[in-house]
DNA sequence: ACCGCTCATGGAAACGATTCCATCATGGTT
DNA sequence: AACCATGATGGAATCGTTTCCATGAGCGGT
């Protein structure tokens, strides 16, 4: 099975076999001042033992645990996955290891993830919250170093996200470009941001306000199908939907199909988050890009080097125009 | 910015406003033998402090640190994510943190991972393996306990694998039935196994080998969309391409698409793993189902009560028929 | 020649938990 | 009454590292 698992050679060793103090071993490892010859000396040894600094002695002393913390909620989502990615690639360049965890918008779920973190003296954290503010104070309370990624719950936590405003005027416009008045949101836990701004593009357009076109589905592929069918089953009037993420898009897109509606033709449908399949669709999605892998990116390096940071991190979102979007019709659809 | 960063307490905190030592306390929360009466002190003691024990003083002294590392080719493949996705379900429920590296296919960066989770005594490893035996060797060597995800490289580690073998039969099968002869596999690294499996069904059907119909790309998207065109251009005479994988699958789409190939009209097209846009594909794609989150989750089952461990679990895979597969076309392609 | 300054160096404390071991009380048996 | 077995308990060692502090050497300036 597995070998005789070799004891660990420790830096008391090192010292030994260099012919110094561990003190010494400890410095020239770790960049401090020493002399030529000793440098050389314990280099030697270290090199010759293949000697690898225990980073839980060094984290227990240090009172700080290396390594970031990372709680999305859910790593099979694309958009998630791709923020992950952004994150580990940053992390690599550091030599930093993360620490995964899904929360599945749960904010109980979310604290017992943090109280797992805070066990492991992890101080960095990046998350994608779920809970409220609340939640939040308790695990600043603890020292933890958190940055926000995708969402911002408050404002005294750095954070990177899209450009929902943005994201969500241009994709209106557009729409009332083509001539639809009754555009719904299909949208999620944690997206607040979006519905305000969602509200006040509608408003600033002067097409009618109707707080039922904003739908709200939890964060499972079945409860996006629920929400995405409903919305076409009882409202014919709405002639396009805004989907608030690929899960809700490909909700959107199966349902429209299990009820006949056509895409673009029916109901047309915007999508946030440009996924390689949105190409692949039939139609092919016309959707607001979003720059997971950079949110990622930068969030990592806000919480790595964490001097002076700015509070508040916005990315741009962008639109891609394919297949998905038509004029409005003129018949109501049934 | 972030508050006070409180410090945190400690067991002899807790031994002292219990009135008992702390070995009596860390008997006590480690479930050891006490008196019902100081259990109860020391209990009420440390939820009154709020005591959350440190890993690091834990880890450092057991020698070992809980948790477990995964080790994937790319977190943003909805394969590995979703395979991802079981190992930290499966860590939840015992309340082990994973940490997550991302190796690119890369033996060298794996190596490196490798060294970093080495370094933070981690002891506990699942990995869907990139180098060849000789790396893993050495990770053996210093005591990780090992368990291979989705590919197996060494007969002596403990590994969950989908059932390639079966999965590869049924698709050349099923093509061969629709009367394909020239059937291409669009692979990519470390499906050595899968390889060996299509040539062997080749051979056991009777269909002329080639072993030009064995194309390999890197794990980019680009090289996998290269090498999709690449056998798409230069090979006519194929007639059914089987991709090993969704973003192959995704990457033959596209080509053929750009290449005015028409799917499943001029050329039939398998894709290794069920992904949710797979529906929505136009044509929608049939594919060999393969059961990701389970091999993540009982991989880590496997790692996390390792006594005595089977070398291999092989789980099932799974035909699903939709719309890319066709009759042979009985002219050529060009 | 002496003083003070800098610099390299090593011993030892500290971090927070677990666990060995000695101590002590208790209760039952000879 | 003496003794042993059992079980609860706390002191202290230990894990591997970093870092404080004391020591001593070397050296230039007065």
């Amino acid at each position: 099975m597995s070998g005789p698992a070799q004891r660990r050679i420790t830096i008391k060793e090192v010292a030994e076999a260099a012919g110094v103090g561990v003190a010494t071993v400890s410095r020239v490892l770790s960049g401090g001042s020493a002399s030529a010859e000793t440098r050389e000396k314990v280099l030697a040894a270290a090199a010759r033992l293949d000697y690898r600094p225990s980073a839980l002695g060094r984290n227990l002393r240090r009172q700080r645990t290396g390594g970031i913390g990372l709680l999305v909620p859910d790593i099979t989502d694309s958009f998630y996955a791709r923020l992950a990615d952004g994150v580990l690639s940053c992390a690599r360049s550091y030599g930093e290891p993360v620490t995964v965890g899904v929360t599945g918008d749960d904010p109980e779920r979310e604290a017992e993830l943090i109280g797992t973190l805070i066990e492991q003296s992890m101080d960095r954290l990046i998350a994608v919250p779920s809970g409220d503010g609340e939640t939040w104070g308790l695990a600043l309370r603890a020292g933890l170093n958190v940055v926000f990624a995708d969402r911002r719950v408050r404002a005294d936590v750095p954070s990177v996200v899209p450009d929902d405003r943005a994201g969500v005027l241009t994709a209106v416009e557009y729409l009332a470009g083509l001539g639809h008045r009754k555009i719904a949101y299909l949208g999620r836990h944690g997206q607040s941001q979006r519905v305000a701004a969602f509200t006040s593009a509608i408003a600033s357009l002067g097409l009618p306000a109707d707080r039922d076109l904003v739908v709200h589905a939890r964060s499972s592929r079945d409860s996006a199908y629920a929400a995405a069918a409903g919305l076409l089953q009882h409202r014919a009037d709405v002639t396009a939907v805004i989907a608030g993420g690929n899960v809700l898009g490909e909700a959107a897109v199966l349902a429209a199909r299990e009820l006949d509606v056509r895409i673009p033709k029916d109901v047309s449908l915007i999508m946030f988050d440009d996924v390689p399949w949105a190409e692949l669709c039939s139609p092919p999605l016309t959707v607001i890009a979003q720059p997971a892998q950079d949110i990622g990116y930068r969030a990592a390096e806000l919480v790595l080097r964490h001097g002076r940071r700015p509070p508040a991190v916005t990315l741009p979102t962008q639109l891609v125009v394919r297949a998905s979007c038509g004029p409005k019709v003129s018949a109501p659809r049934r």
